[in-house]
RNA sequence: GCCCCCAUCGUCUAGCGGCCUAGGACGCCGCCCUUUCAAGGCGGAAGCACGGGUUCGAAUCCCGUUGGGGGCACCA
């Protein structure tokens, strides 16, 4: 295998959103494309037109863009394989239909829905497997002249091999399916649409996809993959099903787990680096210990042959611990940039200098980028509301003691936060209060707050003005 | 019903017959630091699903059981 001929693709149906285990696989679609110096195509898988909208088209792109995992060929880009939406190669579908159709690896099938659901339930009443049996299999030419003859509908079939198939998969092993397990399956609708796994194999082996990395509740269309395919005169991508990713109750992560989709992440304040480094770990490890890696360090070490076959669980609670070691890494001022929605979402007009020197004393301390509003307000409003704790603050501090703090912090010169400690460490000396019984109501009534960032920091960036004015009338 | 996949701390994992008194990370607990909250440092509790084999030796190999998941569509 030359590295140059690696050829991996992701193709999502379009939903709005892409869910997060859509996008491990993509991810590590694009991890062993990257590591290989291959080709990363994007297909939309939009054969079931009626419900794909171009929100959902765009939506896809976005996520993807955001995330950082780049295509080489695909619906925007072009490539020298487009169409690159499923939709706009319904004729090339129907093509390689008719061309099986003439070898005869496939035949029409007249059988109406309704007859194969009520065989569909004889078999299973007598326990065998509920698939196709096969019935218009090897029809007769005078029937299938009085089929056509009576206006019958049909649909085209696959004529399944009946062999054992073994998938040689990079991730489960070799698979085998016994003669006998694969039934004959649909390629053409009586509509002329093509299903899924005729659009698959004919995309695959067109765009000369060399190894396949998806869901594994695939495995078993592999097989009919390859058939598809070898009929077609071609070879088989190589295969690697990876293990669904599992909710916290170990069922397949799904809507009812909440948001699971990459756009509610990005509104929940996480980053696409943590997203990324945590998503290539879920399921797939470099092999030592290291657990915060870079893309480029995921890039290097990853190898498909490390992915582990068993179902993984997402952890938001990991995921969270890899947000802040991502926004503690950050420069000051890209996670201002990165913070400035969250907090103009919340209605804060923040001032641009003072947002970004409030980034070292607040970056430890934010875990997901939704924090940055509480973290800041007092920052960027005068129209404080003090929490009940802050309140209770203000309520149980010394009779004048705030007042007595605005009087020590007129003097300071400079306002830096070295010369504020200074003259709250005076004052809370001269009236025997500990740092915390001293610092504790200043901070309620200048941040309307029991918590916020360091003090005499944050008394720094607020400005001695603004600072004086709340130790006298703090926030109600 | 039949077929397939999977099984190491609560979670993600390292381990591919002796290096394992099973390592790391998140989370949890304790201590330290400390102006709140975090961050950080140090320490701790916590696991090879079960039963048979194979072998001098098994978390590692084989079989079975149990438990989870997936598939068997004119869905993808």
């Amino acid at each position: 295998m030359s590295d140059e001929a690696v050829r991996c693709r992701f193709a999502p149906a379009p939903s709005g959103s892409l869910h997060v285990g859509n996008v491990r696989s993509a991810l590590f679609s694009w991890l062993f494309a990257r590591h290989h110096g291959g080709t990363f195509v994007l297909r939309v898988e939009d054969t079931d037109a009626s419900r794909v909208t171009e929100e959902a088209v765009a939506g896809v792109l976005e996520d993807l863009r955001w995330l950082g995992i780049d295509h080489d060929e695909g619906p925007d880009v072009g490539g020298p394989h487009e169409p690159y939406r499923q939709s706009q190669r319904l004729g090339i579908y129907r093509e390689h239909a008719d061309r099986l159709l003439a070898q005869g690896d496939a035949y029409r099938c007249y059988c109406t829905p309704e007859e194969l659901e009520e065989r569909r339930k004889a078999a299973l009443a007598h326990g065998d497997a509920p698939g196709y049996d096969g019935h218009c299999r090897d029809l007769s030419a005078e029937t299938i002249a009085a089929r056509e003859a009576e206006g019958r509908a049909s649909v085209v079939r696959f004529r399944m091999p009946d062999r054992e198939w073994v998938v040689e998969d990079i991730v489960k092993g070799e698979v085998h399916f016994a003669p006998g397990q694969l039934r004959d399956f649909v390629l053409l609708r009586s509509d002329g649409s093509p299903v899924f796994l005729l659009a698959v194999a004919v995309d695959d082996l067109l765009m000369g996809i060399t190894h396949v990395v998806r869901g594994d509740d695939l495995l078993a269309s592999a097989p009919r993959n390859a058939a598809v395919i070898e009929a077609l005169g071609g070879t088989p991508p190589r295969y690697a099903h990876v293990p669904q990713v599992l909710g916290p109750d170990r069922h397949p992560l799904s809507k009812r787990h909440g948001s699971t989709s990459v756009e509610s992440f990005r509104e929940q304040g996480f980053l696409p680096e943590a997203m990324v480094n945590y998503l290539a770990l879920l399921g797939w490890s470099p092999g030592d210990d290291r657990d915060v890696l870079s893309r480029d360090e995921l890039i290097d070490a990853f190898e498909l042959e490390r992915v582990s076959s068993n179902p993984a669980a997402f952890d938001t609670e990991k995921l969270t611990w890899l947000n802040n070691r991502y926004i503690q890494s950050l420069d000051d001022d890209d996670l201002a940039a990165r913070c400035l929605h969250f907090l103009t979402e919340q209605g804060l007009m923040p001032d641009p200098a003072t947002l970004l020197a409030a980034m070292p004393i607040v970056k430890e301390r934010m875990k997901t980028l939704t924090e940055a509003p509480q973290l800041l307000r007092f920052l960027f409003t005068d129209d404080l509301e003090s929490n009940e704790k802050a309140a209770g603050l203000i309520a149980k501090a010394p009779e004048g003691y705030l007042a007595q703090v605005a009087d020590a912090l007129e003097a300071v010169e400079p306002w830096a936060a070295e010369a504020i400690t200074a003259a709250l460490d005076a004052l809370a000396e001269r009236e025997a209060l500990s740092r915390t019984k001293a610092f504790q109501p200043v901070r309620a009534a200048v941040t309307g707050s029991n918590v916020s960032p360091p003090l005499p920091e944050s008394l720094e960036l607020l400005g001695k003005e603004r600072t004086l004015e709340r130790l006298r009338r703090p926030p109600g």
